[in-house]
DNA sequence: GATGAAACGCAACCGAC
DNA sequence: GTCGGTTGCGTTTCATC
């Protein structure tokens, strides 16, 4: 087992670069960082492999495609236990949930989710909390505005 | 002003594809959705120009880079006119938050954010809630595990 | 070990059909 | 939507430090 090596300021730069807008070419973010186009890549693939980058994706704009209710969901359990919290992560990882978190407080998770009408959240409020004998009671907040909506890590790149 | 042709389903396939993986080449989606290089080519490219596709951004892990802590924040406001929205969403855009929600309920804002510890969250908090003499209260709950964290807009492609 | 310059081969792109 | 040609890209090589 091999330790990957601390990424310096030339791949956090990269990272930075990369989380705005992975379509750049190498050339264009060699210019960026004063490096050249090979070491790039090289350093790229690095942070590929070792896992500093999870996945390369499009970011698609739900209104567009007809998901024009933002909605986020505090869902409050009976009971957390290994085989409990088994089941509720699996429940509340499917498609049409966008985020999951499981949290300190009142409630036990927090949901993030996009749905075309309100009449598709009842289904899928039923179908994950009502029908679900675990769950004591869930809060829906509903999104008047996505102010910001990235998973953009901050990175202190020195050259703001 | 010529309107969008709405997206059939090789490009809500496309879409769908795309969000999970946007390095694919061309060859790849093409079999996927049983179409040519040349037609994907055409497609993905009017899904940027339409707006169906906001950016491809690479999708860094804030572990990784030290920002272990998770956080999700509601916050109270006081006033919420037009001059303090305006105010608000921007001093809640930062580089820092990661999403930030207009909502309804108890809270105005839902937020959240990740940090390396808790004592730049206490700064923060400080310089974004405490000196804001607008926020009437703010409710930190601490994120014990992300259990999904993606942006991901729910296609029904019709072929799962 | 990591780098930069230049060569290679392939994929994206853009017309014509 | 399909077919080629061309451009431009990512990739590899290799000499260098």
């Amino acid at each position: 087992m091999k330790k990957d090596p601390a990424p310096d300021s030339f791949d956090l730069a990269l990272l930075d670069a990369l989380q705005q807008d992975n379509s750049l070419p190498l050339r264009e973010l060699a210019g960026r960082v004063h490096l050249s186009t090979a070491s790039v890549q090289r350093r790229i693939q690095q942070l590929k492999k070792s896992g500093y980058i999870q996945a390369n994706t499009a970011v698609v704009d739900p209104e567009k495609l007809g998901q024009v209710i933002t909605l986020a969901v505090e869902v409050r359990v009976d009971r957390t236990q290994t085989a409990d919290m088994v089941q509720l992560r699996q429940a509340f990882s499917g498609p049409e949930i966008q985020q999951c978190y499981s949290i300190t407080g009142d409630a036990d998770f927090l949901l993030v989710l996009t749905v075309a009408n309100m009449s598709v959240f009842q289904q899928l409020a039923q179908r994950l909390f009502h029908d679900n004998p675990n769950v004591k009671w869930f809060r829906t907040l509903v999104v008047l505005e996505r102010i910001k909506t990235t998973l953009h890590v901050p990175i202190d790149t020195g050259t703001p």
